[in-house]
DNA sequence: TCTCCTTTGAAGATC
DNA sequence: GATCTTCAAAGGAGA
């Protein structure tokens, strides 16, 4: 069996460990308070097995004790984060936290709606959370599994984003355990189950990137998680130890695995026609974390742009964000995107380590179908759109045509096509396209997208590759209202590097009308032969492989 | 409150 | 095998 070595998460994690062991003298003074906290943390949950009667005679007590521990916390934050937070070392004066009944926070790659938009929205570079049913989710997963939640605070978090600088909306006090302040901003950090029922935060193998996260073990530890936990525990231990808290327990199994018979009945719904089991086992599967498909290439790419984009640009709209990310995608080097598509394969290979047994089939369905309610659309589309517009995807074999998306989300506006597809690019320019990076990257031939290419038609597909890369367009829908990014389709300026935000997309004033056609490709024609011998459908890293 | 928008890539589904 | 569909993130906007 593979080990996580493999992964590459070994040098990562012992990457960190070094740079923590640079900071240990600096911070070992909160350190050793937030062991203190930590500790009093730990007797606190393990005292949850003394009888009922000593909890209620300790109630008092308890409370005066997480208070003082909430201040000590505090206290041991501030200190941790003067004193290394936002030194040079990414990882400096990176605290650990182990919260007792923090697990049902966040992690990644889990989401069954647990949290409120808003508990994820404002932690822009983590790795994907785990959306876990609630609280009692966790602590009935716990139960289950017999496993502490380990809550291991994910130490590359502040790598690039302190957890000050997460916005306090992000916290909402009321997830949090008493005694456990928003102040100190730890709950933003996510936390990573390893389990079920545990939480924990665990350096992720591809260290650099911001947020990254182990996934959450869906049933129980696995050899990966193990072995990732066992040396996120040893690597760690050099600049905080974290711990095994133990939860507080639930008394009531959870239904999925209660033993047969236990709640369900024979029999069939009355109303629904169906055995009561298929209800228990729907309910059951509405219960099941909700594994989140790894991120791609791409998305890796948006996690760590997005916050750049928006301080450049100062747009909020994350669909005027990611056309910009796109078309910044596009703009990056070969090599650079390479470390994103090295990323993402990681990322799968550590998915399916964790997962075995996960599939991108298992979330069909569980988002709400808007897709093919497009497709349905683009028909009518199609019939309406002028033929003209049509034709060039029509005659060009490599067309984006073939592209899945191709006439479901590109809404560029038709002004913007008859600037760009018909005036200027020829269908084999058009069309031929290179559009996607891994076509680019498929060929060793295909020259890197290297381009800082100007445009005037910014955005809504008008990117610098616009009439290169994304032919799409041309199956523009007309008739519907276009995005407000679509209008904004032009900047004024004259040249605008496509990585600049000089000109804010989202400007009222850029409307389709205005947008004039853009210079000529400063890039030589997209390798029409990139395409050659590798499908958009082959796997990167068959393409990679390839490639390599 | 829910859905859409918008991007690219991966993977499953369908033909 | 080619093509189509869904989902992954994000958060404002609109219904």
């Amino acid at each position: 069996m593979p080990q996580i070595e493999d992964l590459g998460a070994t040098d990562e994690l012992l990457a960190f460990k070094d740079e923590g062991d640079q900071d240990d003298k600096r911070t070992a003074s909160s350190e050793r308070d937030l062991d203190d906290v930590k500790s009093s943390l730990v007797n606190e949950s393990e005292s949850s097995s003394d009888s009922e009667a000593d909890r209620r005679s300790r109630t008092d007590a308890d409370l005066q004790n997480r208070i003082r521990h909430s201040h000590l916390f505090q206290e041991a934050l501030r200190r941790q984060q003067d004193g290394g937070l936002f030194q040079p070392s990414p990882y400096v004066g990176y605290p650990f936290f182990m919260i007792p009944d923090l697990g049902n926070l966040c992690g990644p790659y889990l989401a069954n709606a647990a949290l409120p938009q808003s508990a994820r929205t404002y932690l822009p570079f983590q790795w994907p959370l785990l959306d876990i049913t609630g609280r009692s989710a966790i602590r009935e997963s716990a139960t289950q599994t017999h496993l502490p939640p380990n809550v291991v605070q994910h130490p590359h978090m502040t790598h690039l984003h302190p957890l000050l600088s997460y916005s306090p909306e992000a916290f909402s006090p009321q997830r949090a355990s008493p005694g456990f302040s928003p102040d100190t901003g730890m709950s933003r950090s996510p936390c990573y189950p390893v389990s079920p029922g545990g939480m924990a935060q665990i350096p992720h193998p591809l260290g650099w990137l911001q947020g990254q996260t182990m996934y959450p073990l869906a049933g129980g530890f696995s050899p990966a998680a193990l072995a990732m936990n066992a040396s996120m525990s040893s690597l760690v231990s050099g600049s905080f130890s974290p711990r095994l808290v133990s939860p507080p327990q639930s008394s009531v199994p959870h239904p999925p695995f209660l033993p047969s018979g236990v709640k369900q009945e024979p029999g069939v719904s009355s109303q629904t026609g169906r055995s009561l089991s298929d209800v228990q086992r729907d309910k059951d599967e509405e219960k099941k974390p909700h594994i989140k498909k790894p991120l791609n290439a791409f998305m890796l790419y948006m996690r760590e742009e997005r916050p750049n984009v928006v301080s450049q640009c100062r747009v909020k709209e994350s669909a005027t964000i990611n056309q910009i990310l796109g078309q910044r995608w596009h703009s990056l080097s070969k090599e650079e995107q390479a470390k994103y598509y090295e990323l993402a394969r990681k990322e799968r290979l550590l998915h399916s380590k964790l997962y075995p047994g996960w599939s991108a089939r298992d979330n069909y369905g569980k988002k709400k179908k808007r897709k093919r309610v497009k497709s349905e659309t683009q028909f009518e589309d199609e019939e309406e759109f002028p033929p003209q517009l049509k034709r060039p995807c029509e005659e060009t074999p490599h067309t984006q045509t073939t592209h899945p998306r191709s006439h479901l989300t590109q809404q560029h506006t038709v002004s913007h096509l008859t600037h760009t597809h018909l005036s200027q690019a020829s269908p084999a320019s058009s069309l031929d396209s290179p559009a996607t990076p891994t076509t680019a990257l498929a060929s060793p031939a295909a020259p890197a997208p290297t381009h800082t290419e100007h445009t005037h038609c910014y955005g809504g597909g008008a990117s610098p590759y616009g009439e290169q890369l994304q032919p799409l367009s041309l199956t523009t829908k007309p008739h519907r209202t276009p995005h407000p990014l679509s209008r904004i389709t032009i900047t004024p300026e004259p040249v605008t590097p496509i990585s600049s935000c000089d000109t804010p997309i989202s400007s009222p004033h850029m409307a389709p009308s205005r947008c004039s056609p853009p210079p000529p490709p400063l890039l030589p024609p997209p390798p029409t032969s990139a395409h050659g011998a590798l499908t958009q459908s082959q796997p990167f890293s068959l393409r990679r492989t390839n490639q390599l």
